[in-house]
DNA sequence: TTTTATAAATGTATTTTTTACACTTCCAAA
DNA sequence: TTTGGAAGTGTAAAAAATACATTTATAAAA
């Protein structure tokens, strides 16, 4: 095979699909770029991989540099390399997307004039990033099928109706009331609090919780999540 | 953001996870090293990507280099960066996998001292290879129940005795023939011809085709394959 | 030519899963 | 005490998945 001197080495970045849930809608966050290439465009946060660190970890530093948040849902997407694709030089790109619990005390780096977008109204992006962002929506949508990642949207404790408007949003389709709860229930793995939240309605709508521990165990005993 | 100049460029390759299907047993083809690091073991076809080409170009390359084909289906699975995977020199690799129909003109190329193994008797593999391995069978077990895939590893012609035996590789698991058989004619995308293939019995089997004109049809008429 | 051995071919009843669908309850505010 | 509005709840029908056994075609053997 080929010696590894002779080899051409390639800039190496990372970009992040950043998805949020505002109890209504699912979103990303964009940075404005005010620096080049592309300056005052939007795009994708990003940065690049360092010699001492993995690809997940260039992934976690670029999310932290702009959130602050630790411990995120994250998972490599895919490898992006047309030839073109950045303007300035050659630069493969692996795209991850992360889920993160909007709160009040998400504070995010000024230094990005960064803005949460609707999905559904994203502006126009640098790149590829359009591309990167459809295929993170259609990993989300199947993942959410298959394993408990809505949670990671939500904060600890959520309404039934906070649930199945996420996963409306990240299916992009109405579902039935009833058979969402039957269906969540029969998973059997949420707590029901014995807390409300009254701000929705007079009634109040109890407050669940996902039971982590509990899924873990009935996923050791075969049990799989399945939406 | 940071500048380019200033950036560590790193040494990006592929590595190609080659299935084939010899009428029984789900196969990949490894190759004995005579080249270093790790000269004398087993390893997938690899190689660096080069200035020019995109990774699914390298990928496409490196999988031509071995077996001389052409117009493989070939699919990207994900991006690998362990700091030491690769001992020689910090090298982030792009794993594909490739299905091919394995036929008597198949003709390896001999510098590689390339080998069949059947999927459950793998050797030890080199680097993170058993790795990329098991990630690429399970996206081929999830994609052979989602896309019409499972053709690319069978000869034009073939018999639904081959079909089940290739998904029951595939899968794992042994199936129920005459519900394999319905739910494949209920799909409505193969065509039978009127040849048997006399060698299984002596009744003879029918051979069919897949018919990708009229599944291409049927797709963009909202169908989709589900098996 | 008849018999035999072997895989190919075929359909249905049962179970499970998914879907469609409407009324009652609770409570704050008027 | 009345009212408005979301929360909460169950079942019947349809669709999909599963389990399962006999007949058929042919080459080779007798």
């Amino acid at each position: 095979m080929d010696n590894y001197n002779d080899q051409v080495k390639t800039l190496l970045a990372v970009d992040c699909i950043i998805f949020g849930f505002d109890k209504k809608h699912l979103k990303i966050l964009l940075i404005k770029r005010d620096f080049e290439p592309e300056r005052g465009r939007w795009s994708l946060m990003g940065g690049f991989l360092q010699p001492e660190e993995t690809l997940d970890e260039a992934a976690t530093r670029v999310l932290n540099h702009l959130t602050g948040l630790d411990n995120v849902y994250m998972e490599q997407l895919r490898a992006y390399s047309a030839i073109d694709r950045d303007p300035v030089e050659r630069t493969v790109s692996v795209s991850y997307y992360a889920l993160i619990n909007i709160t009040e005390e998400t504070k995010l780096n000024d230094n990005f004039s960064a803005k949460w977008f609707d999905i559904n109204e994203a502006p126009d992006l640098i790149f590829d990033h359009t591309n990167m962002i459809s295929h993170a929506m259609s990993r989300l949508r199947h993942r959410a099928g298959t394993k408990p990642i809505g949670f990671e949207l939500l904060p600890e404790k959520f309404t039934m109706k906070q649930l199945q408007t996420l996963y409306e949003a990240i299916l992009g389709e109405k579902l039935d009331k009833r058979n969402f709860i039957n269906k969540i229930n029969g998973l059997d793995i949420l707590l029901k609090t014995d807390e409300k939240d009254m701000k929705s309605s007079r009634k109040g709508s109890f407050l669940y919780m996902f039971d982590e521990v509990k899924y873990n165990a009935k996923v050791s005993d075969g049990f799989t999540f399945k939406l």
